[in-house]
Order: structure tokens, then sequence, then C-alpha cells
DNA sequence: GTCTATAAACCGATAGAC
DNA sequence: GTCTATCGGTTTATAGAC
């Protein structure tokens, strides 16, 4: 069977370009018919496929990002040789992905959970089970480092939350500065955490 | 004169009342009308006042934030009689008072700025002007300390990213854990930035 | 300056033909 | 599954009475 220029489903395509506009205008600047008109999707496809409407959209919005992204930060994560390396990569990687974008390539679940955050419960659980999953899974892959399960935790926190926040300022400011300055600020906690391990020994 | 309950004027009951509505619900989420009705004020008064519309509004509440916020930080560093303390008291006071306001009294720049950084230049650029006002003011109240200029930068930076984003998970997952860890991270880069250059005496 | 009425466009959501 | 038409409500913005 031949392919020409196959295209994802329809569905597919609802997602994503929902994901790609609410990183650049948030959700409450997105609207339905927006987001059929770049799914190249009718309007009622938006319907069918999602019964509950933007917020059942939203949702699988927020929550396949929160996957799709977690498994990309695990592969950087995985594929350094160690957790300094680690930190640096990531936020390298973030500002030059950043910057090749045009500053549009945010987080949509920063984006999204500011805004939700105190007007839908159910789109807030959302946001707060990604950020708790992508933490959990930071001190997964870094309990071999021997470094104690709080302060693990607290470094791998410090690491999620300085990302999103340099984010919002590189994007504001138009300039990867802040994720640099961001990863170096995280990199410094975790020499000094890993070398108060070291003393012990 | 007998003043009885007097309230602010008209004008700046509603850059208030947007500032307030802006950090629950971002600014695409707020409407005007909502804003006169927060602010007891008639429809007309907003366009009265702000002849530029939600544009004008909006950035007036953005950069007067950012004169408040900055006087506000600036206040708890010259009470702080170190850097490190200064972080701590910062860390603390942020996750205290979000925790009292029930999770609402988030940024309402950081909000803004996701929302506008890619859809209004004009907006994007009081956000960022606010921020790099911030950097300024840190930076120029911590040269005492005799670190290297770059590294101070870089701290600073650090200092506002780790703020905001914790703010964003702070408010997602209805915890202070994130601010607090946060803090921690910061802290522990001053106090290896500050070890470096007593070293070097 | 205060306030109301309304225009014109857009929103999310639904109904129903095909 | 695809697509269109439309409903009721909301948005920003304006016009004009008081």
């Amino acid at each position: 069977m031949v392919q020409v220029a196959e295209q994802p489903d329809t569905r597919t395509r609802i997602v994503a370009s929902t994901c790609e506009l609410y990183r650049r205008q948030g959700m409450a600047g997105t609207g339905l018919k927006q987001i059929a008109q770049a799914a190249r999707a009718p309007f009622g496809s938006i319907y069918h496929f999602f019964p509950g409407g933007k917020g059942q959209l939203t949702e699988e919005v927020i929550r396949s990002w929160g996957l799709m992204y977690g498994d990309l930060v695990a592969q950087v994560f995985d594929s350094a040789p160690d957790l300094p390396t680690a930190i640096e990569w990531a936020f390298a990687g973030a500002a030059e992905s950043l910057a090749v974008t045009d500053y549009v390539d945010g987080c949509p679940v920063a984006t999204v959970a500011l805004e939700v955050a105190s007007t839908d419960e159910t789109l807030r659980l959302a946001t707060a089970d990604v950020f708790t999953d992508w933490i959990d899974l930071g001190v997964k892959r870094f309990e071999y480092t021997g470094l104690p399960q709080a302060k693990l935790r607290e470094l791998v926190i410090g690491f999620v939350t300085s990302l999103e926040g340099a984010f919002v300022l590189c994007r504001a400011m138009r300039s990867t500065e802040p994720l640099h300055a961001a990863g170096k600020v995280v990199l410094a906690a975790a020499h000094a955490a890993l070398a108060e391990v070291a003393e012990e020994d």
C-alpha cells in the first residue's frame, strides 16, 4: 500500500493544535473555532471526540503533555553520566529549544495551571498530577546518588520550579539568559548536596 | 473635616480589582464587566480612565505591580542582615502569604506574561521591563557582598525564576512545599558563591 | 465624571443534515 | 464521522443621556 504524506488522525491533530495554541496564548485566550481551524478539522469534530467540551479537551492536553515531556526529560536524564550533567543538559536543551522556536515553545501546563488554579478544580488537579509525576520521576531517577530522600526531593522540586520560572522570564524578555542562570543555580545546589554526602564517607 | 470609611478613588479601585482578578484567572479570563463589578465602578468609567481599553489598563496593572512588589521585596532585603537571610525571608514570606490567601495570592505579572509573550508586543515589553527592574534592583542591593558582577546577577535571576516557578507549582498543588524547596536551592547556591569569594581572601 | 444602552464580534455548546 | 447553522451568552468597545 502506498502512503502519501500521511497525516495524523483528526483527534490527534486536535490535541496537538490545542497544545500548541495553549503554549502561546493560554487556554482562555484560545477559542474552539481557532483550534478547529489550526487542526484542519471541522468544528463539530471537537465535540465528537470530546463530548465534555473544552474542559475535557484541556484535561487531555495537560495529561498527555505531562507524559510526553516527562519522557523527554527522562531521556535526557538517562543519557547523562551523572546528576550535574543531567541538570546542565536539561537547561541547555530547554534554552536551545526556546530560542529555535522564537520563544513560543514554553510549557503549556504552567500557563494553564496559573489560569485554572483558582477557577477550575478538575483542571487544577490535572496540572497538580503532572507536576507531582515529574517530581516523582526525577526523585526515582536519582536515588542512586545516595542523597538523603528529603534532600533529593528538595533538589528535584527546585529543578522543576527553576525550569518553569525561567520559561516565564525567557519568553517575556526574549532571552535565554534566565534559563542559563537558573541552570547554574540548580547546578550549584546539586554540587553542594553531593559534596555533603561525599564528606560523610 | 471628618472622613468616614474613606475608599480609594474610582481609578485606583479599578486598577486594584483588575490586578486581583488577573492573579486568579489571568487576563484573557477576566472580562471588563467583571472588573467594573469588582471595583464597584460603572462600566463606562473604565474607558473614561483608560481610553486605550483593556490593553492600557493591563499595562498599568503590570507596571504598577512591578513597582509595588519591587518595594516589598526591597523592604525584606533591607531588613535582612545578609544575603542568605534575605533569601530565606523572601521565600518564607511568599509561602505564608500564599497559604493565608488560600493559594490565590500569586504573581499577576507571570500569568499575564505567559499569556501575552507571543501575542501582544506592547504588553510583553511591559512584563519584560518589570522582570528587568527586579533583577537590577536585586543586583544593586547585594553588590556589597563582593560577589563578582556576573555571579551576582546569575544568583539574582535564579532567585526570581525560582520564586515565579514555585508560585506556579504551589498554586497548582495547593502546597507551600515548592516554595520551601526552591528557597533551599537558591540558598545553597548563594552559600556556595559566598564561600568561593571568602576563599580568595 | 457617572452611568446606561447597545453595537458588533466572538465565545462555548448544540442540533441536525449528510 | 464530517460538516454547517444557529442558539444564548459573553466579550470589547462606543454613543450618548444625565
